[in-house]
DNA sequence: AATGAATGAGGATTCATTCAT
DNA sequence: AATGAATGAATCCTCATTCAT
């Protein structure tokens, strides 16, 4: 009995984005158990049973905002490197996207990680990162094609870039971290110099620059 | 009336330490809030009244694993570097301890990230994600000091090799990965090319010899 | 505001036969609270809020629904045995109206069963079955009158008679019954024996051939 | 999940017979669907969570609740003609003993009555009712081969037995009949005679003289 | 007539915790 | 130490009905 193929009018979909909306701040504040279906159409301003018109329960919501996440996500990083051709230049530009889509959306990200915990949901993350991994070794194994970068595993390689780019995004969100303006800068030459590569390369001009006036 | 005082018999630490031991199978598993504590009790044989004699509640049993498992990774970091002067030595012996302790106790390692993203347990496991980057970092500065690394911000480039490693001893818990045998090898190399290294001059030579064999 | 009185249009009214129809159905499945409102448009096609359109509520339309059965299988009984003047005849006739009724209409059947287990229900069907017993009772009556019949309470031979039929239709329903064809006959004639007739007098000529070739 | 192999205290054993019997009573009163968990532990006097240790749900404490009336019903007719060997005297023996056992639990065949018209419960009853039916064929078939009964097909004529005791048994629930005291002869002699008796040869002197003096 | 959206009271079920023995 | 029984607040979900368009 599932609710794939509901058709719904043009107030509908708004309203189920504005559910999916509250819900996902919710879940990034409260975490999954501690957020009540009645917090979520509290803050969104409707009765309870209407939370069912549009979601088979509070575990179908969840998996569609992770999933909707993981997709706006990866939409971001292909528009971010579409006009690239170089390999690294197309990693660096990923990562720089990554950063930025996490940063506008920390709450959406902190729901990622927890879903990643849960075994109800960890397939949806773990599955996401496997993708994200197997974009960016594409861009390492051309690199490594093109002698950019020394020989290596690109699938291992580009799981090393996912894990420094991540981990970062999480400390800035906990903000256990403040070197906001460089921290760009430092991430993509960790990740860089991490394949095999000199950063110095692929950092662009204003960066770099910016970077000099600053130490 | 807090329960650390309970003065306990042999039998009596040993049905504490069954309990534990099945719960923390149990959390890692299902996670905090989908495991019951019928389910702890019921998985060591025991009635559900006895729970409460050995914990003060579920929350209380949650806490005493998590610090228990902190505490043994930081001893076995510990213990793994005691004897060793170099810094870079003293960084890739810290990553194969956490790679090793990680290895066999998997079920562990997942309770910790759980516990991280929920925000009433967070602050037992993040500091202790914070100590071993310190950690890390000293080892770094002196080594930017001995001028064996280039210069750089210790602090950011410890998150380096810690968001590495714990990123990778994650995918070897979930098996998205197998290169078992050579995995530590790249992990070590990709950390200390991150930190602006050259790895060769680290990896043992049993290591060595062995990948040159293989290829 | 009752419903009594709205004026339908043509399509109306096929439109509230359908409803009907396809709740009748519903019902007799799986009883009337396991049956939703949203089960019946949808098994019509229609929206929900179209339901309320043709009736006043679910309650409602479950009695238009069994009185409307309960009068045609009345009206049913009445037309079989219109015709014939002798009492045993009569009854004999009533029985074979309500099987083959019972055997077209097998779905109402179930409902009013059921409609007889509720209180809310159960004085429609009851009244029903009391007027059945009567009709009946009154047929004994001149049987035992002109001598037809032995001595008895008509009433409560009448009872016997409408409990024997209604009993085997619903074996029959159910399919825990397969004698189709000389069922009727067994029936009957178990009933007329009961009464303390003998059967073999009432018993159709082309019945009584029929069995005796298969036998 | 199932409850079945729940080790219970006396005590245990206890509630848990006192929840089945005032849960009978409200089922049979108000209907399955009108009871309500809460209604059934009140009227038991203990918290709503004391329900579900002892069932699994609503459903299958009915389903309990069925089985043991059922099988209780059984036993009574069983220990009613254990000592009698004649077959129609079995037979008669077996009426009296479900009349009197219907008469001391009216409410408990009310509720049997509901489950057959509801899908989910129908077959613990028709099931129950299959017995019933076979158990009085063996008398039948016995009676047949001994020429005490002419010839027939005993399964069928088992059911009109079958038909008219439990249809009589509703008659006297729903107080629409109370020739209390001659009924249960009135409902042998019509059984007896629909499978063919003489009915006068099976009644009890008693029962003769007292229909004689009341007459 | 017809639709999809919205309401909210109502009921089943869960589960951490406490109690009596 | 250990057990099974008991508690009750908390929360999910259902569904008849009403509303706005």
């Amino acid at each position: 009995m599932t609710m794939q193929t509901k058709k719904l009018t043009r107030q509908g979909r708004a309203r189920k984005e504005q559910l999916m909306s509250e819900a996902a701040k919710l879940f990034a504040h409260s975490g999954y158990y501690a957020t009540r279906v009645i917090d979520i159409v509290k803050s969104a301003g409707v009765a309870k049973g209407l939370f069912y018109w549009y979601f088979e329960n509070k575990e179908a919501l969840f998996r569609e905002i992770v999933k909707a996440t993981r997709d706006d996500l990866r939409r971001a990083q292909a528009r971010a490197i579409e006009g690239e051709s170089d390999p690294l230049a197309r990693i660096s530009k990923g990562i720089e996207a990554s950063l930025d889509f996490i940063g506008r959306n920390e709450h959406l990200y902190v729901l990622l990680r927890f879903a990643g915990t849960q075994e109800r949901f960890a397939s949806l993350v773990e599955e996401a990162q496997e993708v994200q991994a197997r974009d960016v070794s594409q861009h390492i194994q051309a690199a490594i094609d093109d002698g950019t970068l020394p020989d290596g595993d690109a699938f291992l390689l580009a799981h090393g870039v996912v894990a420094t780019v991540f981990h970062f995004a999480r400390l800035k969100a906990s903000n256990s971290i403040d070197h906001d303006d460089q921290l760009l800068e430092f991430i993509t030459a960790f990740c860089l110099r991490g394949l095999g590569a000199n950063p110095e390369l692929y950092l662009s001009a204003r960066t770099r620059a910016g970077r000099k006036a600053a130490g």
